[in-house]
DNA sequence: GTCTATAGCCAGATAGAC
DNA sequence: GTCTATCTGGCTATAGAC
């Protein structure tokens, strides 16, 4: 290992704290909210010193989505290693760790309309690429799930996606955390009951 | 009718306008995006102009969610009257309103955690008493459904709560309507069966 | 109560020394 | 690459004439 490769190595060290805080600071205050000095003071370097790593805030907010995405397609392999489960129980198994990972204040929250930062996720190859492969992977679950009668297959799959990606940024686990009442645990059970059997419930 | 109350007329319609202008904005760019000065070039007026009829931008934005939670009021009204409607049926009925309301580009939208807004929310009486009415107007509904076994009784009201107002924010109706490839009825039924139903559909 | 003009502030981004 | 100091633009809010 030569010098140059261990400069890299600090180099990408410090640039995950940064999105490390980021996305701590995604978690809980969303984008808008967020602050460029903000995410400076919690990394302790000087805003100007984070500039030299991205280029702007919607390039700081990119970086955390893109390690979302990486993180997400993970667990995709993960799932896919359960040898006995269905594409149902891998789907299930997403949606899980995505509600735990909102629980747990890790989940980075970006408004699905503020323009600049879709201008910019849109025009990042990164980030596109890891959407279209979650999505694809997911799309075959979907698609062998409602083949098997897990899914209603009377739902176009865009929907089922559509459906489970608004899910894993859900705001009702959040106030259900905030009320206090319950345990992680249980807000993520009736959650995913209410996302798999709606409100009518399994029992009918 | 003397003058001091047809200048009142004046006054209101002109409010109005105003919080016509603003619940448009606050539906396609959201409370951070929207500008005053966007408003007051909406409704045709001086920004000053708007200053002697709000006193904030928060101000502006309370005023458009206390309209949504009187005309989701009427709706409660609308629904009670439906003499033979179950509480469930009635329950239904206000989220298929809000659903429509959202593809008709109408639902304003508001961060959860805007901090000035939440402030300006929470110290605002007219806004709290009609969300409490909502809610306990809802609430009775819920338990009645759960009584007579439409929505499974396991659930927390309070999670039933929760979800029903969730899905009034919901941003998959949006997504599938920008899509582009279904109508808006059909969104709607897609939607509400995932929400009634879950994924797994109504036909086990 | 409406306008024009402007104050005041804050946050994103940059200059330039080291 | 890091820092301090500063620029810049845009936005909320207000002053003051009419």
């Amino acid at each position: 290992m030569n010098r140059l490769s261990f400069r890299e190595q600090v180099l990408r060290v410090r640039e995950d704290a940064i999105v490390d805080a980021v996305n701590r600071l995604l978690a809980d205050k969303g984008f808008d909210l967020m602050t460029v000095d903000q995410v400076a003071a919690d990394v302790g370097i000087a805003k100007a010193s984070l500039y030299k790593h991205f280029s702007s805030k919607e390039a700081l907010a990119a970086a955390a989505m893109v390690r979302l995405l990486q993180r997400a397609l993970a667990q995709v392999e993960q799932q896919q290693a359960r040898a006995d489960a269905s594409g149902f129980d891998r789907l299930v198994g997403i949606v899980r760790w995505a509600l735990n990972l909102q629980l747990a204040g890790e989940m980075p929250s970006v408004p699905s309309q503020n323009s600049s930062l879709r201008a910019e996720l849109m025009a990042s190859k990164a980030y596109l690429d890891l959407l279209l492969r979650l999505s694809e992977q997911l799309g075959e679950w979907i698609v062998h799930a409602q083949a098997s009668g897990d899914i209603d297959p009377a739902l176009p799959p865009e929907v089922v996606l559509y459906t489970v990606y608004a899910r894993a940024c859900d705001p009702v686990p959040a106030f259900l955390k905030a009320g206090g009442s319950y345990s992680d645990g249980q807000i993520v059970d009736w959650v995913l009951s209410t996302f798999l059997n709606g409100l009518r419930g399994s029992g009918r």
